[in-house]
DNA sequence: TGTACCTATATGCGAAATCCTATAAAAAGC
DNA sequence: GCTTTTTATAGGATTTCGCATATAGGTACA
């Protein structure tokens, strides 16, 4: 499953489970979610199949944190994983499967539904610009080729969550003016 | 669940376990995937609740059709799906997760990842473009004001998947040219 | 004529993944 | 002491996935 190969890409450099949930809600909300049971649970099999290794360490400011490495063997499973080529056909959109069949709702109600997600796509767009914003501006000259190869790539990701999320706050845009105007149409 | 809600949303109109998966494969692909036993089996217990309405008719090619419609009450299910507005937080980007480590992969296989995903986004954009295209031409000026109310709502969710896939696609071809870019920076 | 394969259609079963919710314990702040 | 934050874990319910099987009619071909 992708949660796994996710984590041991993740644990590149050393993190606890908790370090990892913070992660999950900052970097890679708008492409993947995990919550911390499921985090929890995934570690310890990964440890058990021997792709994980964990030493405890003492927390200042809680328990006991278990800090997870990956192993040798975890990175090749990591690179299996990629030589796979990019895996389609998983693709989860909820608030789209809604937009399909809004003609069932009332009338306010698809307007709000559209106002209620271009809110959202906006908020989206906003977090990850300034993330990007302020990456950008504190690369130099030939930003982004000056980065090391793993925030290059992380990068190119966090452009590609730019440049969608720019897109839909336009497409819902779009879609809200066509919906007034076709209602006004009616009238 | 979610799939449960999007059944009750197709079946507006009476249909096939089977048809509704020949449904899934041509236009909710890019936001949504469901295999024939799962639907067959969502369709089995929305019936049980009450939701569906079950008749079975000849079928003229192999087993006999049982063909589902939703009921009043079925209705209304959806009605409170929509209701609750947007679902976000759900989404599931294989492929990104794995463009998000691809520092881990080697060189070549780098660029070879970018390249099958332009390509993948490409055919999908082509697709949608095309069957956006083909419904633009058939509508009158007005498009697509004039379209019954389902259908525009149809017809924007494809509108934004075409969107979407086209500002992909200039994404990857970006990030491609990045890629060479970098390695060139090398030599 | 038969038989082998193809498509349409439906189902069963088990494994895996996901989600939700509750519990617990240790340190810090008030 | 009480609350909040950090950290970890358990248990069950629900959803999803993957694969195998069944059945009926059509088509191609030996």
């Amino acid at each position: 499953m992708s949660l796994d190969r996710i984590l041991l890409g993740i644990l590149r450099k050393p993190a606890s489970g908790y370090d990892i949930k913070q992660q999950f809600e900052k970097v890679f909300r708008h492409f993947w979610s995990a919550d911390l049971a499921q985090i929890y649970r995934a570690l310890a099999k990964l440890e058990k199949e021997g792709l994980l290794e964990r030493r405890t360490e003492p927390s200042a400011r809680g328990p006991d944190r278990k800090v997870y490495t990956r192993t040798a063997a975890g990175s090749e499973r990591l690179r299996e994983w990629l030589a796979e080529g990019p895996v389609f056909g998983t693709e989860k959109f909820t608030y789209l499967a809604q937009a399909f069949f809004l003609a069932e709702a009332a009338p306010e109600e698809r307007i709000a539904f559209y106002e209620a997600l271009r809110e959202r796509l906006m908020e989206q767009h906003a977090t990850l610009a300034a993330i990007e914003q302020n990456w950008r501006q504190s690369g130099g000259a030939d930003f982004p080729a000056n980065l090391d190869e793993a925030d290059f790539h992380s990068y190119l990701t966090l452009d590609m969550g730019v440049q969608k999320t720019r897109a839909l706050v336009e497409w819902a845009d779009a879609s809200l003016a066509r919906i007034h105007a076709r209602t006004r149409k009616r009238n």
